[in-house]
DNA sequence: CACAAAAGAGAGCAGCGTTCTCGCCCGGTG
DNA sequence: CACCGGGCGAGAACGCTGCTCTCTTTTGTG
């Protein structure tokens, strides 16, 4: 009976240590009356963060809420006061992984600094497949088999865009600047294509957005592709490759 | 314990079934000595076909052993005499859903007949890509998020290729007849180019060979988004969108 | 200080993949 | 024809999973 409190002495060694170390940050932020509330996002943030650890180690799959209770000292039952099952707690990994390969987007962009259109295009794709092939089991979980049912909740719509919105911008300044040669539209696809345009990108050609789009797709091919085994023994310089090949992307959407 | 054997009579209900209807198929083929060897391929089938059903249904993520073997009558441990995991049993099914994407770009080559290069080519993605909104958990299994581990076996590598035969197959005849106008190769791309034409289409030129590997994976990022819910609130027409995406890769590749 | 709400603990259920051991029964051999 | 070995199915068992329910502890607030 003296032993029952071991693994709650366990809960506090591991769980507060991360805790803590964001608190000082949280409490200004966290408006809501009480240490109540800052004490459930805090906890909220040690299970996401544990669930990432799992995530980049085993894959989606394997994740187990058991395990990440277990990890950090609280009965699994416990978890459920956070996420009420499985699935809403990969849903939050998931938007965390858009705003993740989002920001590497922006910062390739970023480091690429001020070259023109083309070779910044080309530094923002190699950003991406540089995300992907570094956190390839966050990749899976956005970008391969959809893992809950079949559709993603909205909240994850305004994330998964940031990585596109990325590309956009430099077709935006493309378009202020040395101008942008968008490709041939088939009448059949001009009203898709205007709707497109006005929900994603109203300063922009249709016929640019549309391509943007589909680029964008074609993007992920290449990358998932490689990722998921299927350039093995067919593609051996893979960089080479997918450099030539986003070049090929830029000129389809119109960058010269 | 009169009645333990009622799972066996519903064992043979149901296994005999699929097993009669393939047995005079198999009785010639199955060259292997003796009714037992010809049990064991039969009963693997009806494994395998309940599993696609399976699959079909409810997805990879959701097949289980246990769930076959009772649909099929027989003891859930009575099923690893056959497939000595539910990873190995998993793998035949890529084989198979190799084979059937592969079949379904075959048939619409066909079904397009005497018609010209781009028109066929479209109609291959086409088919490519109705099947894939036909089989989507299929789909998944292969061009989704790997299953077992990272490495799929040699095994799946032609089966897997089957359905690039097909459009290479179509570059080919264009290459002998109206020509192929191969979009331009960097020098860092060439040896890779040689290498890869070599091993995939020694009568194709480099500069194609490398494009149309290019094109295969971004076609599959296409079908990809729409399957797995990316192209969500973006892409409305997509069949439009689809048909003028592919069009635009056969004039990457070369078609004219 | 008292009380209600929040949160954690623990047991329990059904299901899973996998392993082991046991009997049965069929097919090739003497 | 008798026999026997081996393939095969059944069933129990282990450890794991997601999830629920109940009970107790903690904690913020009127």
């Amino acid at each position: 009976m003296h032993d029952i409190h071991s693994p709650k002495q366990e809960h506090c060694s591991r769980l507060c240590a991360p805790l803590c170390f964001r608190g000082t940050l949280v409490r200004m932020s966290s408006t809501a009356h009480g240490a109540r509330a800052r004490a459930r996002v805090e906890v909220t943030a040690a299970i996401k963060e544990e669930a990432r650890r799992q995530l980049a180690e085993d894959g989606a799959a394997k994740l187990s809420l058991r395990a990440v209770a277990r990890e950090l000292g609280m009965a699994s039952s416990a978890l459920y006061r956070y996420f009420p099952n499985r699935d809403d707690l990969l849903t939050a990994l998931i938007i965390d992984a858009y705003d993740s390969v989002g920001e590497a987007a922006e910062a390739a962009r970023d480091a690429a600094g001020g070259t023109g259109p083309v070779p910044r295009w080309t530094a923002v794709c190699e950003g991406v497949r540089r995300w992907a092939l570094g956190h390839p089991h966050e990749y899976a979980l956005i970008y391969g088999t959809p893992v809950p049912g079949y559709s993603a909740p909205r909240t994850t719509v305004p994330p998964a865009a940031r990585g596109a919105m990325v590309l956009i911008g430099i077709l935006r300044d493309a378009h202020r600047g040395p101008g942008l040669a968008g490709p041939a539209l088939p009448a059949e696809l001009r009203p898709e294509a205007v709707r497109m345009a006005a929900d994603l990108a109203p300063d922009l050609p249709p016929e640019v957005v549309v391509a943007m789009v589909a680029v964008w797709a074609q993007l992920f091919g290449l990358i998932g592709f490689e990722l998921f085994g299927q350039f093995n023994r067919v593609v051996e310089d893979r960089d080479t490759f997918f450099r030539h090949a986003v070049g090929h992307l830029a000129h389809t959407v119109g960058l010269r």
